[in-house]
DNA sequence: GTTTCTAATATTTTT
DNA sequence: TATTAGAAAC
């Protein structure tokens, strides 16, 4: 295997091919390149692909490894098992969860169908949900599950007071609902699979015997159960190599435990340490100032970036008045770097929540930016597609009752909910599944209910037939066409914008299983929705789209982008106002500002609002402590129009009419030359019906064929595009004369004059075929277009 | 059984 | 601000 692309350290982990080895690799270090050659090294010493496990905690690492190592050591290489956690602990548990009283055909229960679970629980045993959210017993669960602890230790630990013994009780049925359900949730993947080792020692030793050589990536953020699962697999071997950087642990709050790499040395006291320091994505000023940041933290491996490049440019902050105002500031300079030459999709926008985004979108959309929303709500998570899904789910595995009480009235077919009360609650005490329950409609059932029942059973019954014979586009298809599930949302009305948003994501599902049907070898119903449940779209992010990107600080991880704006930079917010309770919460939060810094390869811009209207409340935050964390001399401080003397040129032209803030007092706040300006007014002229999600992956009308940004063609992983704010009647919107727009329904024209202001702001348009048409400019559904 | 309205509530979220 | 769950009205 030729190493020399690789310098000394990375070289030197490649070659350590036996026994526990810790890859300490910092932010851009060459870490995936590391993993990939030590593992095409040692394919070229023999080892058979086979023999080869790796584990990530993303679809996309997985993805990109397996392709890497396939460029490096040919096709051969397929037959290792690069996965993530969740995904292998899937196909072990398909060869044999039988052994542990499971069928083969178990769903996987994502978040949404735990908080079912446990809401229909709470109902059941009459415990007020404000006493006991939801979230808090799903919280346990999972708690429990990732330390590995029966529902008994559990509650020794939690001291055993009342509350906790409620939780128990819920737990302990949440555990018998899903047995029953044949389902596991996504810690359970985990947990049965280390269940399955334990109670089986064959069924390890045959893993333990197979896989001689194990690999985890992004150590620092495994949790109990994974940690233990890596340990038991890796006990006769003892060839363990784990990469990861304890200063990128950001998940602890989700049971990552950061002693897992701080502790590697101890569990294994023979390891082969080696760090990775030299980075190669960052310039030496983003580097330093990374490296100041992450000083602050206590209990830490000693590491330091450095870098051959030269110093770069410095970081610019900016004291912003307000949000808009911020969010005007990093529309400036995003226009301003693409006007120099950089891709959209080089420069991205991070914040700690995405409560942050909304008035940064509003922004882009109006300079005409194009721009994309990662994380949120995902196209499977969409109401009309998860009712695919779950008939999908039903048809696998008929025993999964939370699907089916999903679908058993959607389409409306007149089974109201005291019908599915009681069918359930008679399912319960016969100890039986809701499915069979339907099929069998017990007599105590009125005589209209119970024939809706039996003409639902007679479908569901045909589809399980049908999931033998058909292949599994057909099958999908002919659920789609028989249950209704188009069909409802015509009826309800054509033109309503959401039902077409509606059908066009139900299309796009279509799509998507012949796509898979295409690409994946296993063509059957089971392994379709494991990857449903199992792929989020942050995978199928393109690596250089044409988009400036907008995500969380935790979704950046991973990503590198020439230029980066970390935005909210507020005390609060960031750090979190509950981060700053305790020392160790702040710790994380400074790593994960350590991680938003070092995303950035050649510029960083940080901002932060003075004052900052969030859930509708007026905060006025000190800038984030991290910034002063960071040396001033890699500073440059920018400066809004009121606070600066002459204005600057270039790209900005100060200005325009006097935008004002909101709450407008006398500042006057710089017009970022996005044509002219129009005082600013607020909750006004909003399209009826809200805002965001509603319009789907896709947009409606003829803002679908605008060669406008966002997302036009509805791809999934769009939380919120352009169509959605667009549909909203946004507050304001800056038009020139001669401005080409798009016009929702008379389509493109061109802006003849903009008169008046305020509510009473006019907005002339000429159409090539409707002529001129006047609107009020609040709500006015047009959007700026370039030629 | 279904639709519509009101009121509460809001970090981060690899799977 | 916007969503969403649950109650009240149809």
């Amino acid at each position: 295997m030729d190493l020399k692309d690789l310098n000394p350290m990375q070289r030197r982990a490649a070659e350590q091919l036996e026994g526990p080895v810790l890859i300490l690799a910092g932010a851009g270090s060459g870490k995936t390149r590391t993993l990939t050659y030590r593992v095409a090294n040692l394919l070229s010493h023999g080892v058979p692909a086979w023999r080869i496990l790796a584990l990530t905690f993303t679809n996309k690492a997985a993805r990109e490894m397996q392709e890497r190592i396939e460029r490096l050591a040919g096709a051969g290489a397929g037959d290792a098992w690069i996965g993530t956690f969740h995904s292998i602990c899937c196909r072990i548990l398909r060869r044999d969860i039988e052994k542990l009283g499971y069928e083969r055909n178990f769903t996987i229960y994502d978040d949404d169908d735990q908080q079912r679970v446990i809401k229909a629980l709470l109902k059941e045993l009459d415990i007020d949900d404000k006493y006991l959210p939801p979230k808090t017993v799903s919280a346990a669960i999972s708690d429990a599950k990732n330390r590995l602890l029966s529902l008994d230790e559990w509650l020794k630990e939690a001291h055993g007071d009342y509350k906790s013994q409620k939780i128990h009780d819920v737990m302990t049925r949440y555990e018998q609902r899903l047995r029953a359900a044949n389902a596991l949730d996504f810690d359970d993947l985990l947990m049965k699979t280390i269940q399955l080792f334990l109670d089986h020692p064959p069924v390890l030793d045959y893993y333990q015997q197979r896989f001689q050589y194990v690999h985890v990536d992004e150590y620092q953020d495994t949790n109990y159960a994974q940690y233990q699962l890596v340990r038991l697999l890796t006990k006769e071997s003892r060839n363990l190599c784990v990469v990861g950087d304890d200063d990128q642990s950001i998940y602890g709050w989700r049971g990552a435990d950061i002693r897992n790499i701080l502790d590697f040395e101890k569990d294994y006291p023979d390891a082969f340490v080696i760090k990775l320091e030299q980075n190669y994505r960052s310039t030496a000023n983003i580097l330093d100032a990374a490296n100041q940041i992450i000083a602050h933290n206590e209990g830490r491996k000693e590491k330091e970036l450095w870098t051959e490049d030269g110093e770069g440019e410095k970081i610019a902050l900016y004291a912003a008045a307000d949000e808009r105002d911020e969010a005007a500031w990093i529309a400036a300079n995003i226009g301003r770097l693409h006007a120099a030459g950089m891709g959209w999709g080089h420069m991205a926008i991070l914040y700690r929540m995405h409560a942050l985004s909304r008035v940064l979108e509003e922004t882009l959309m109006r300079a005409g930016i194009a721009y994309r929303v990662y994380g949120g709500t995902r196209f499977y998570d969409r109401k009309e597609v998860r009712d695919i899904l779950a008939y999908l789910r039903v048809i696998e595995n008929p025993a999964d009752d939370v699907s089916l009480s999903r679908i058993i009235n959607v389409p409306k077919r007149a089974i109201g909910d005291s019908t599915v009360e009681q069918m359930t609650e008679f399912a319960h005490r016969n100890d039986m599944s809701l499915y069979a329950t339907v099929a069998a409609p017990p007599d105590t059932l009125g005589g209209r209910a119970k024939k809706s029942v039996q003409s639902f059973a007679n479908m569901m019954a045909q589809f399980l037939i049908a999931r033998e014979m058909l292949p599994l586009g057909e099958l999908v298809q002919k659920v789609i066409d028989e249950a209704g599930l188009i069909a409802q949302y015509e009826k309800e009305g054509e033109q309503d914008e959401e039902n077409q948003a509606r059908i066009e994501n139900i299309r796009e599902f279509m799509s998507a299983v012949t796509e898979f049907e295409q690409k994946s070898e296993d063509k059957t119903l089971f392994a379709f929705l494991e990857n449903v449940a199992l792929v989020t779209e942050l995978d199928n992010q393109e690596d250089t789209p044409n988009f400036v990107t907008l995500m969380t600080l935790h979704s950046a991880k991973g990503l590198e982008y020439d230029a980066v704006f970390l935005s909210g930079m507020e005390e609060g917010i960031f750090p979190s106002a509950r981060a700053t309770q305790e020392e160790n919460r702040l710790e994380e939060e400074r790593r994960l500002c350590y991680v938003g810094v070092t995303r950035a390869r050649k510029y960083l811009y940080l901002s932060y609002a003075q004052r900052r209207m969030l859930f509708n409340q007026m905060q006025f935050n000190p800038p984030s402590c991290f910034i002063r964390e960071i040396p001033k001399r890699l500073l440059r401080e920018e400066y809004g129009a009121a606070q600066r003397s002459a204005p600057g040129g270039g790209w900005g032209s100060y200005g325009g009419s006097g935008m004002r803030p909101q709450g407008g007092y006398g500042q006057v706040r710089p017009n970022y030359g996005f044509g002219d300006s129009v005082p600013q007014r607020r909750g006004v002229g909003r399209v009826p019906g809200g805002y965001g999600n509603r319009a789907g992956a896709v947009g409606a009308g003829g803002s679908r064929t605008a060669a406008t940004p966002g997302n036009p063609l509805g791809i999934p992983g769009v939380q919120r595009g352009f169509v959605g704010s667009q549909a909203r009647g946004i507050d304001i919107q800056l038009f020139k004369p001669g401005d080409k727009v798009m016009h929702r329904k008379y389509g493109k024209g061109t802006v003849r004059e903009v008169t008046g202001t305020g509510e009473n702001a006019r907005i002339s348009i000429l159409f090539p075929v409707f002529g001129e048409k006047v609107f009020a400019l609040s709500i006015a559904p047009i959007v700026k277009v370039e030629e």
